[in-house]
RNA sequence: UGGGAUGUCGUCUAAUGGUAGGACAGUGGACUCUGGAUCCAUAUGUAGGGGUUCAAAUCCUCUCAUCCCAGCCA
């Protein structure tokens, strides 16, 4: 939390910034800032508190927040909760949560729409009696007929041409509840025939007698999104209303209410493409079918694409900031490989994350010139990208454990690892050679009898031999036992929604994408592990602290793996 | 087939009439006590046809492809 805090300070010079990076929205930024239109920008960020946020969120957070940011302005974290059905204060704290963790701040711009309906409610009477909003009967099939379709202009409703003292004094008794939801609602007079089938008198309030997670009882009738995000914007001075791709048919409505009323200015709602990354899916609702079905372990399950579950399975913030900015922003739309998060990732878990040994998959080694019982307390560097990490000791003995992968008794071409006969590193130790392979009777090699060169103590020979291969260890005798998660994509296909016609998405589930393996053998060092520390197991990956971990019980998680162009090798 | 949008390397994205560039992925090499990192080198792109212009990814025009819209969801 205090290096986020650091970073977003950090940006004292927003020119050095803006230089790297363009796109069509600092286009039309920097116009309205040299026009004179605007002095300072507002931004916002406008989530429904419905569920949970995700990495296409991230990137409207990063853009807005970003933009505010470089530009000296403000952005405001406005919850959009005018359905009080489907929203719940769980979401709003769980939003909150993320936008902190990405580590922006809205300083006290914190809105409700919920905030404004008494605005909303007095503009509502201002529209009736403008003659430009009238109260209607017609229920919602009878209203569907109405509305025409893309290509046949809608009917005008016959309840359209209510006076204002009918409509006034039908929405007052709308607010007091005397209809029954779907009864009755309130439109605007705009134009049934228009190709544009948002302006063909959208619905503006509805009745909805419903307990709302702010306002409680207090209302039965919600204003809709169109109708209130316009004005939400307007109330709080933003001027540059950013918002996704699906939005640009509503803007004309938009720009209708505010046109209409006496509103304090009129922000520009810009619309760019949402983000979809392969191998995974973005839309609120397979994510929240996900968690229901339990094919995952709820909203924070380290595989979704949660900002929750991002955050579980060790991503940074910096990662992800880092990933918004690399995408872009266009009108395109489009889906960004997943390898790009990953780079991300990597980039920045490489410079933070101190190194431990850990084997996965343990195969017992004897060094049988190695004296019994003596224990030597070697030297290990944190991070070889940091010199100012320090370094850390490990215990060296006897009896130690590699990787079963590192060794293999008919090696291959260009294999750098253990084989018979063959020598190889123990990361920060000795140069091993193995000259006895003992199997059991499944013929499955249980042990290697070694020898080390004393010679060669912190991995180096004085006769400068070379030795290619270098392969990390635990000694038998200190050894922290602990659990560790493996996680795969949640898809095996890249694009998880092209979906063969008649089928389900779940077909294109990856059945492996989690995998448990226990028992593995850590260096002892793990054990002091933070909740959220980062790590890397040397060969394998940047590994974190799971929630699920107890000092019994140790739980790491994988949050990516290490580039591997050894099995580019092995392939070919 | 009404309306709104969008098409630039495999992917994402710059170029705002004037050298089509960057990142990721890929490939080749160097280096390395992580087959990691780092460094160097590399191929591949303006959806298509016409037009305007000294000059077009950019302007005009036609065509094609893709996405969004018929909730009292946001």
């Amino acid at each position: 939390m205090e290096e986020d805090k650091k970073d977003n300070i950090d940006v004292l010079n927003p020119q050095d910034e803006k230089s790297e990076v363009s796109n069509f929205i600092r286009f039309f930024i920097d116009q309205d800032l040299a026009s004179g239109k605007h002095k300072n920008i507002v931004t916002r960020f406008p989530p429904e508190p419905n569920g949970y946020l995700h990495i296409g969120h991230a990137k409207s957070i990063c853009l807005n927040f970003g933009l505010a940011r470089d530009y000296k302005g403000k952005c405001h974290l406005r919850f959009d909760d005018t359905n009080p059905t489907a929203e719940d204060v769980e979401y709003v704290d769980s939003i909150m949560d993320d936008v902190r963790w990405l580590g922006f701040s809205w300083e006290d711009n914190l809105f409700y729409a919920s905030d404004y309906y008494d605005q909303l409610y007095n503009y509502a009477e201002f529209l009736i009696k403008e003659g430009k909003a009238f109260v209607c009967d017609l229920n919602q099939d009878e209203m569907r007929k109405l509305r025409g379709t893309l290509t046949e202009p809608g009917i005008e409703s016959p309840y359209r041409n209510r006076t204002v003292e009918e409509n006034l004094d039908l929405f007052r008794r709308m607010k007091e509840g005397e209809f029954e939801e779907g009864t009755k609602s309130l439109r605007a007079k705009i134009d049934m025939k228009s190709p544009n089938i948002n302006m063909r008198d959208p619905v503006i309030y509805r009745i909805k007698k419903a307990h709302h997670h702010r306002t409680g009882d207090k209302w039965c009738i919600y204003p809709m999104y169109d109708y209130t995000h316009c004005i939400s914007d307007a109330i709080e001075g933003i001027t540059h209303s950013i918002c996704t791709l699906e939005f640009e048919d509503h803007r004309p409505l938009y720009d209708w209410c505010l046109d209409q009323l006496p509103v304090p200015c009129h922000p520009r709602q810009i619309e760019f493409a949402r983000l979809n990354l392969t191998y995974t899916v973005m839309s609120k609702r397979l994510l929240r079918a996900l968690v229901e079905e339990n094919l995952v372990n709820g909203w924070d399950d380290p595989r979704m694409p949660t900002i929750a579950g991002m955050r579980r399975r060790g991503y940074t913030p910096e990662a992800i900031r880092n990933f918004a900015d690399k995408i872009g922003v266009a009108k395109a739309n489009s889906i960004v490989d997943f390898n790009l998060l990953q780079f991300c990732l990597r980039d920045d878990l490489n410079i933070k994350a101190k190194r431990v040994m850990v084997v996965l998959d343990p195969l017992e080694i004897e060094i049988e010139n190695y004296p019994d019982g003596q224990v030597e307390f070697l030297d290990a560097e944190n991070n070889p990208e940091d010199i100012t990490a320090g370094s850390h000791k490990i215990a060296f003995t006897k009896h130690l454990f590699i990787e079963k992968d590192d060794f293999k008794e008919d090696a291959p071409k260009k294999w750098f690892r253990l084989a018979p006969g063959a020598e190889m590193r123990l990361k920060h130790a000795y140069y091993i050679t193995c000259n006895h392979v003992i199997k059991n009777e499944q013929g499955e090699v249980i042990k290697l009898i070694c020898t080390y060169d004393p010679e060669s103590k912190g991995g180096w020979s004085k006769d400068g031999r070379k030795v290619k291969g270098t392969a990390h260890w635990v000694s038998k005798d200190h050894v922290l036992n602990i659990e560790v998660r493996m996680y795969d994509q949640l898809f095996k296909v890249p694009n998880p929604m092209d979906i063969p016609e008649g089928m389900d998405y779940k077909i294109n589930l990856n059945q492996d994408s989690l995998r448990v393996i226990k028992n593995c053998y850590a260096e002892e060092s793990l054990k002091d592990a933070q909740s959220g520390e980062k790590f890397q197991f040397l060969r394998q990956g940047y590994f974190t602290v799971d929630y699920d971990s107890t000092p019994e019980n140790p739980v790491f998680n994988r949050i990516v793996g290490l580039k591997d162009s050894w099995s580019k090798i092995e392939n070919k």
